[in-house]
DNA sequence: ATTAGCACTCGGAAGACAAGAGTGCCAACA
DNA sequence: TGTTGGCACTCTTGTCTTCCGAGTGCTAAT
């Protein structure tokens, strides 16, 4: 439906803007890609894919710029898919390590890290999850003083110190300790009801309120461990790019993205396999993202849950480096924190790349 | 030394530049402050103050703009101490129950209120310090699993999960938990010598080398806790400052500040009172600091530790206000955390601004 | 000591101009 | 029919002038 020599033409406007930023010319192309032909015959060609929406100029008489719908056919097809040179692969898994050697909420790592490798800001999220209180110890300090300790079945575990006015007894301590383990144990947070707060409460014949502080940290905990988070970091590197030479561009969307990642709404819509997602400009659904680009990869938590790191940029980004640096990333992530059967430690995940090319587009 | 009238006009440059951030004329100051004299007898004024140091004109001919020595004598006597609205106070202090019900290492969550708060980017640092372990307890959870709990002198308890390749006996868990809480309790981090390992080890009857395990999170956690640490936020609100206009001296601060507040050379002289210290432009150590402003404050973070939340901005900066926040809101912190005698709650506590008026001015 | 008045200085905005890059189109050619 | 060289045209970008006005410094008068 599209001429082999005008994929090739596009691939080179995409390949050439993304480096230069500068709209790109016939006679550049002509001279860069290798295909045996003359200034001239590029132009018509440009002029046709421009009349069907791949590229644009931004007036007469200047070079071509890729549209949305260019990039995404670029990230599509054409683009060459890289894989990292072995110092590279070698250099994320050495970070990872060292790095993840316990990972509890470190996603604020794994969001920097996401950020320094490919060199745009970053954002990790926590995707919703259902975890469920695996294990409920308290730990007796002194009179007034004891440590709740909780682990989830996700196997991130929470503590909380707590400091009483009144004086508590030991053996309280542990009877309160078997009561919750017994039936705070393996259920949701709805599940946790005035009414089995209550029930507990007078089973452990606690006249002084302390069942209910423990329940609130156990109600706490899991709705903290089960809301999605955000962290992004990285911002700073928006300005190094030259589409946001306008501070108050750059401002905008930093302030959004700092405001939280309320791309949420993309990754409901993740698909559950280690896939790459490139949203391209108006793809996105966020007015603030309408001329930015986000590369999305997805990556397994264990206890059934994904996370997902994702990368800021502008429309001319460097789809190709990132989406295989963030693929990398994910795997490594999946190996790391997932339950099953992950893949070994060299090798590349497949790089599948997935995207929704809407009629949203243009 | 200098009179009366000087202070007033500088009084008056500083407030409209820090409002319009742009040179300010004889004209306006002759109209806005109120001293009753003419456009030209304010020229006369301002010329002397430019001799003195106090001021500078970008050119010949335009208006004139404080310079650090005329900040820090606008700062030091001149500006006028603000002190917060009740509407202010009561919403940081709402803001601060908030987030703080449970603190832990939510120095993040105080440098994101700081910059929400006064609108610049701010930064928290804790002080280095010298806690040490207070109790040692390991959960059992499984025989290949258990959690290490350890809580600090400083009320702080970090956990961590443990999944072993092989089994280990419960009696095992117990021997070595008694033991760490025996040896590993009260001591610093150097004290944890290769010898006391292997003693305790021989102590528990380990041949698996759990202990060295065990140990090894016991000084991960203090050098971690004990280890300064810096949290940014906020640093996009760079960009509406007009100073910031320019993407690549944005981009330079803002790099700066995201790779770790190398303030820490400002936090180390500073003193152990409640007080707020301004440092202007020059005053600054750091290179990428020198024509920008920061304002500190610390607090009083329990445990004989300090912990410090900075903001910076343009030398241009709202200096009254942003002291009075900072300031209310170290005082906060310091009820909130501080092991001892804090001042009631409604009460603000009392402005030093303290600032090395230090030669390295002009 | 203060003030009014005036000439002077600069920076910034607006316009004029040249250079250059890139296009579109046409006519010639394989 | 597809390709190519050539050429006129367009539009941006940088540079240079010009012009305006804000704000100054100075002087002479009060």
């Amino acid at each position: 439906m599209i001429s082999e020599r005008k994929k090739k033409i596009l691939a080179a406007v995409v390949d050439a803007y993304i480096r230069t930023a500068e709209p790109v010319g016939s006679k550049a192309i002509a001279e860069s890609a290798g295909l045996g032909c003359s200034s001239a015959t590029i132009r018509n060609e440009l002029a046709e894919l421009v009349s069907l929406g791949y590229l644009e100029q931004p007036h007469t008489s200047a070079g071509r710029v890729p549209t949305p719908l260019g990039y995404r056919l670029y990230v599509n097809e054409l683009m060459q898919r890289q894989k990292l040179s072995l110092e590279e692969s070698e250099d994320i898994n050495r970070r990872l390590n060292a790095k993840l050697q316990e990972l509890d909420d470190t996603i604020g790592d794994v969001s920097r890290l996401a950020s320094q490798l490919t060199d745009y800001p970053a954002l990790a999220l926590t995707a919703q999850s259902a975890a469920t209180i695996r294990r409920f110890d308290i730990i007796y300090v002194d009179a007034n003083t004891f440590i709740l300790v909780v682990m989830l079945s996700n196997n991130s575990v929470k503590n909380k110190l707590v400091h009483l006015p009144i004086s508590v007894d030991q053996s309280m301590i542990q009877r309160l300790s078997s009561l919750f383990n017994a039936s705070f144990t393996g259920i949701a947070e709805e599940q946790i009801t005035p009414l089995l707060i209550r029930s507990t409460e007078r089973a452990a014949d606690d006249t002084m309120g302390l069942t209910s502080v423990i329940a609130a940290f156990a109600i706490e905990t899991l709705s903290e461990a089960n809301t999605p988070s955000a962290f992004i970091s990285g911002e700073n590197r928006l300005l190094s790019q030259p589409e946001f030479r306008d501070p108050d561009k750059a401002h905008r969307l930093m302030s959004y993205l700092s405001g939280g990642g309320h791309i949420l709404p993309a990754a409901d819509s993740f698909g559950g396999t280690d896939e790459v997602r490139v949203l391209i400009g108006p793809e996105n659904v966020a007015e603030e993202l309408k001329d930015s680009s986000v590369v999305i990869a997805s990556y397994d938590a264990g206890d059934n849950m994904r996370g997902l790191i994702g990368v800021v940029g502008p429309t001319r980004m460097d789809y190709s480096a990132v989406a295989a640096k963030l693929s990398f990333l994910a795997a490594g992530l999946s190996r790391r924190l997932g339950g099953g059967e992950a893949p070994p430690e060299g090798m590349h995940n497949k790089l599948i790349i997935k995207g929704d090319i809407s009629d949203g587009s243009r």
